[in-house]
DNA sequence: GCTTTCCCTACCGAATCACTAGGGAAATGG
DNA sequence: CCATTTCCCTAGTGATTCGGTAGGGAAAGC
């Protein structure tokens, strides 16, 4: 009883940070896991499976040796959060593991769908129009700032 | 890697569906868990564990003996689904197990928490609104049904 | 050829999830 | 009082996932 509805996982959180901090390193300079994982207090070796992840799902290349690293594969204003938690951790919302059109209610509970749906698509929008440049360089959209600077969203319960 | 960023629990839905079900009888009738178990295909046993939360919650009232059963503590409409949920798996959104006020972020991975707070107040926002009675009814709020009619707000990714 | 770095497979303990089993306690009906 | 019904509580369980480790192999650069 003490989890949670809806959690984001130590392997989203950590793909994103470590897409960040390539998003900021971003002048052609690749940077090494073992940097990145020092730089944001993440396991090396766990950092390197998720750094595999990005690279399979096409937003980040890498190259081995002494000079090599990773970097990302296109600009940082063209890959959005939601890119790398996908990519990371499969669909961005789910219920009870599928994913909502997969899903039938019946009786009062028919409503729920659409309900579910509404949810997944306010999560998409945010997550999907920040992009590692904005939040690379401290700069969210104007929507997002509103939402989260009401004093209200940083309370607990 | 086939998890999600976001999951909601069987245990959140199945709560929901439970407490849509008292909310649809409402008339002082009170439901008896087989009964809800039997008209939502919930598991008999594990639906009880999670009426004895509801009820612990103080959602629900329960009688027992022949004529007993659950019935919700409130009127449908002042019980939101966030309500619910919470009672029933915990805090609405985490991060990693912790809630998102509890996490600290450096270097180009600041501006991360803000984005975490805003996607939390705006699954708030919706899950706060909208009532066990909303659903039941089947009328959803305007907002809401506005973000669900939107045919890509149903295609998978 | 040597170092550096990525890359891959496998494994691990602990926790969590979704459920089940079994019985005890109260309310009702007779 | 007794039987039935229903809720209530504790404990357990198999499967899966989570978060992380270990070890070595393959390529790139010097």
């Amino acid at each position: 009883m003490d989890n949670c509805g809806m959690r984001i996982s130590a392997r989203a959180d950590y793909a994103v940070r470590a897409a960040l901090e390539l998003a900021a390193a971003e002048d052609d300079t690749s940077l090494k896991a073992e940097a990145i994982a020092a730089a944001q207090g993440i396991p090396h070796k766990f950092l390197e499976g998720i750094l595999g992840d990005l690279r399979r799902g096409g937003l980040v290349v890498s190259q081995r040796g002494g000079k090599g690293g990773y970097r990302l594969a296109r600009p940082a204003d063209s890959i959005a959060i939601a890119d790398v938690i996908r990519v990371a951790d499969g669909p961005l919302v789910s219920v009870r593991g599928v994913r909502p059109p997969e899903l039938s209610y019946g009786g009062p509970a028919e409503s729920l769908l659409p309900l579910w749906i509404a949810v997944r698509a306010n999560v998409r929008k945010i997550l999907g129009e920040v992009t590692l440049a904005h939040v690379a360089a401290a700069r969210l959209p104007d929507d997002v700032v509103t939402l989260a600077e009401d004093p209200e969203a940083w309370t607990n319960p």
